[in-house]
DNA sequence: GGTGAAATGTTGATGCGTCAACTAAATGCG
DNA sequence: CGCATTTAGTTGACGCATCAACATTTCACC
């Protein structure tokens, strides 16, 4: 079965005004398919995408971070991470307390049942990637990504011009 | 200068468990990116992404569209068409009106204001589309397309086979 | 040392995605 | 015909992203 198109995947009747405007509209839906994967996975471990972003962030690092240093390595940056590591705290998977040499930070820290829920979750994730990969070569893989890459430096490029 | 990488981004100090793991953080990274990168287009118009896609669904629709068919051709399925249509219709760009042979079905149908919308916005995003691009060959977008294609296929298969 | 600027984080409002429960209308089938 | 099933759409609840406004604290500079 060869793969579909996005064109017929949105049953689009009309070709795509450019070959960019085609390839924004499968960028964003594939990441949104992969995104959709990838949440069911986490769902079975009661985690939410961005909670194991978070988790991972904290688990990763040496010591506690600064609530905007965990913003800073996420997907997306602010302020939505106060709430999201509210109900982290409120699970019980990370602690917060008040920074003492500059009370203004405060410092988040992994808890022992957030370590528990990484571990549970971490084989179907890394199985969930491989499956979603599985059609792509090596060379592709590394195509792909830098693809992306290029793609994001053009992001930015466009954000430092100010668009008409 | 040349394309930063996602670890380079997320600030990740360990290198990816797999080269599938990295290409996943990739795609969720640069799409999110991408995406921003519209919405400040769309804002201009005061529209929001999704409702940018209806309109679109909408005008290129041969003639009024039943709710459940603007959702099967959008990124994302139901059921949050209903209230995206509600304020839609509220904005005073589309209308809806119940199907007189189906009773169940209401049929959406895009206003004067609603394409007005559409043009004025138009020319942004067909040139956020080529910014964004910019950086890639017209063979390296026709190779993403094509790498993209297999990933949702890949995201299909997943689907199909039953999780660990 | 004191003042203005910058950084850290929180909060409120709004829109979206997702899940689950639900109504209402149409359809299939015996 | 009559009842069960299916389909279309709505609604409520929850989590997240984003914007703007805000309090607190620190820092830089005079």
């Amino acid at each position: 079965m060869p793969p579909r198109s996005i064109r017929d995947e949105i049953k689009q009747r009309r070709p795509f005004e450019s070959a960019e405007q085609e390839a924004v509209v499968a960028l964003l839906r594939t990441a949104s398919d992969v995104a959709r994967r990838i949440d069911a996975t986490l769902a079975t471990g009661g985690l939410t995408q961005p909670q194991y972003n978070v988790l991972r962030i904290l688990r990763g690092a040496d010591g506690p971070l600064p609530t905007m240093e965990v913003a800073a390595r996420m997907v997306t940056p602010t302020p939505g991470i106060t709430r999201l590591l509210d109900r982290l705290v409120g699970a019980g998977l990370v602690t917060r307390v008040a920074c003492r040499k500059d009370r203004r930070r405060m410092l988040c820290t992994i808890t022992d049942d957030g370590r528990a829920a990484l571990d549970r979750l971490a084989p179907s994730v890394s199985e969930g990637a491989v499956g979603v990969m599985s059609r792509l070569s090596a060379d592709d893989t590394a195509t792909l990504l830098r693809l992306l890459d290029e793609v994001r430096e053009g992001v930015r490029a466009a954000e430092r011009a100010p668009t008409t």
